[in-house]
DNA sequence: ACTATTTATTTTAAGCTTAAAATAAATTCG
DNA sequence: CGAATTTATTTTAAGCTTAAAATAAATAGT
């Protein structure tokens, strides 16, 4: 397994002695650093440009894609945030003139969500330069590189998963 | 450089074309939704666990690492944290009796921050099976993926600095 | 020594975020 | 139908986070 100095039990396995899992948070240490440091970047730009925050970009990007307007339930479990969190940042949305809401006629509980035409033109703009900032900052990695880092992204993913629900 | 099927001018690269950036975006996507997950659950965990939050334990870890204290400066550094965040945070642990602070006697504006004895045997407590967490959660991967991944991640962190800074 | 600047920290105002409790409409089931 | 449950959303309380303004002590330059 490991090539470390783990102290060892002679013959059998290293008994009761905690295992060392450095190198694990290691990783994870570099990946969280990266990901700060990508989602500052883009946060810091966003605002410096549009004076707009990631939250309410994110928001906006999910409704670009759902031109029929979605439920705040629909937003909330598609952008992994909570119900209450989402009833603050579309009303600021509103607010703005970036977004409208009305009331379902199926279900009188349930609103759905829709950029405007002013929201929907300001998302996009924003959107095309947010895609080339992204570029940029990943532009030392060779395609290759974005290809590898891609697939082990994916099968993090997928363990983290694993770990998180029950798990085997 | 790219295989898509960018429309090309003819004879010329590709002119006042925008290039396409989807696979960087989906790549950054990946990265970010890997991150949240795995950040989630460590937040999820510490508290059910042990009723703490994620910026608290980073704080104490830094302080785990500096037996002799650091100033509301240093830690703001270290921890890429704004001062005034460190001010709210440092108050809380103070009241609950995981910190201790003294004004520096070289430096009356200055405090030094400390882990008090129960701060830290609890900080210690709750990192070792943090470490195991994480170990669990990047659990599928193997040794060589794991390296991989590290150095593909050293990489991104690299380009992303210098896209951050003035850049190249 | 005195003034200007820098440095360490706190305060303020605004927004993001969550879990848990509250509301209210829809659905299920006896 | 009518009670029990589920579902959609809002409210509340607490904490995290930042940028910008305010304080106050230290340092530098004259």
């Amino acid at each position: 397994m490991s090539d470390h100095a783990i102290p060892l039990d002679a013959e059998t396995k290293a008994v009761e002695m905690p295992e060392d899992h450095r190198d694990e948070l290691r990783l994870w240490l570099r990946l969280l650093t990266c990901s700060n440091l990508i989602e500052g970047e883009v946060r810091r730009r966003l605002r410096e440009r549009f004076d707009v925050t990631l939250p309410r970009f994110d928001l906006m990007a999910q409704l670009d894609k759902a031109p029929d307007g979605m439920t705040l339930s629909d937003l909330s479990k598609r952008m992994m945030v909570s119900n209450g969190n989402l009833t603050g940042l579309v009303e600021r949305l509103v607010a703005s003139g970036h977004l409208e809401r009305r009331v379902s006629e199926l279900d009188r509980r349930a609103q759905i969500i829709r950029l405007t035409e002013a929201g929907q033109a300001e998302f996009r703009t924003m959107a095309a330069e947010h895609e080339s900032w992204i570029a940029e900052l990943f532009g030392d990695l060779t395609e290759k590189e974005q290809r590898d880092l891609m697939r082990l992204l994916a099968k993090t993913k997928l363990s983290a998963r694993r770990a998180v629900s029950g798990e085997a």
